[in-house]
DNA sequence: CGGCACTATGCAACAAATTGCATAATCAGT
DNA sequence: ACTGATTATGCAATTTGTTGCATAGTGCCG
């Protein structure tokens, strides 16, 4: 159901193409909530359906028709309502964290790798949220009261970035000396 | 595809009964990765026709009988091939960043309360991956090769958990002076 | 001795998410 | 004129995850 509350959400203060929102799935609501074009689709049929949004075709020319979906007023009171209502604890799925589970000598580069790659990619969100934060929420007391509670969904990525890349360097530096230990116990191999 | 991993990883040093396995996604394995005891028993279904475990009925006396699995070479040699390949980044799924974008006066009571149950949920595992590191990965130079992966993930738990707590403490500041802005522009509430 | 929690397993139905494919138009570059 | 990227939409199949239920024995508390 969060699905299609984020999608809601989104459709707040602009109508949207399927096509649109699934854009904004994949860069600002994205950062903290993924979907993908296929899901987005089927949802808002869904939402249609319950009437929670209102579809109009708008024709173009030369290029396909599409459909712009705005919220109604029953979906807005049917997001209120889910706001107010206790939050689900956020799953935590990480394979990396599987595959380090078994870390041995026989596999610490590709681990190490891994552990790069995530480090590289927490450290380019990190550039970009911060970008973001002080473009438009550098003084958050002079922020409107939905514009703050972005600035802290932002402030929240910013965190766990850097709380990402410190892991990654520590981590890093554990593996630095993994392999010394030869697989003498594991005659198998 | 990493169900099927985990459970492998938690097969690698004991065989274990489903409920067994099921414990260990609640408690250990369970901080870094959730699954219910019916996805485990559907799994290791899975896992014994493909014949990356084995069954062994161990019948008992007085009690119902139950059935351990153990990890066969072809599972084992199947869990090195997918521990060397890429893992997929870790999926972003939060309910209450949804919520904060939502954030207004209408709700920030229930939201401060939602943030504060995610402080102590955070403080409380804190407490505990702690407490584990003190007793078991206090040394991590000290550790074999697999001991030092896992303390490596208890690793980014602390630190998530204090990540999280910080930024829980800004959030709440943050949410102090929300509801100043009465609900002026919105004529229709 | 009655009830409740815990061990131990599993089905069935459903919801959510992923993967792969398919269509069809526009636009920029070669 | 051809190629490929981008816009725009969607189906179908499969996998993954959730919810609710069902069974059945054991052991503890009052």
């Amino acid at each position: 159901m969060s699905l299609a509350n984020a999608i809601m959400t989104a459709l707040i203060d602009e109508e949207l193409t399927g096509y649109e929102l699934a854009k904004r799935f994949e860069t600002s609501l994205g950062f903290f909530w993924h979907a993908s074009h296929q899901q987005i689709y089927r949802e808002l049929k869904a939402l249609t359906n319950k009437q929670y949004v209102h579809p109009r075709l708008v024709v173009q020319n030369g290029r396909p028709d599409k459909t712009v979906y705005q919220l109604t007023e029953v979906g807005q009171q049917c997001l209120d309502d889910w706001i107010v209502r206790s939050a689900k604890p956020r799953p935590v799925k990480d394979e990396l964290f599987i595959k380090l589970y078994n870390l041995s000598s026989a596999n610490v580069n590709e681990l190490r790798e891994q552990v790069q790659i995530r480090r590289a990619t927490a450290s380019s969100n990190l550039v970009l949220y911060r970008r973001i934060r002080e473009r438009r929420y550098a003084n958050p007391s002079a922020l409107s009261n939905r514009l703050r509670g972005v600035a802290m969904v932002l402030d929240a990525g910013i965190r766990e970035a850097e709380a990402t890349i410190h892991w990654c360097d520590a981590s890093l530096d554990m593996m630095a000396d993994v392999g010394a230990e030869a697989r003498l116990m594991e005659p198998n191999s």
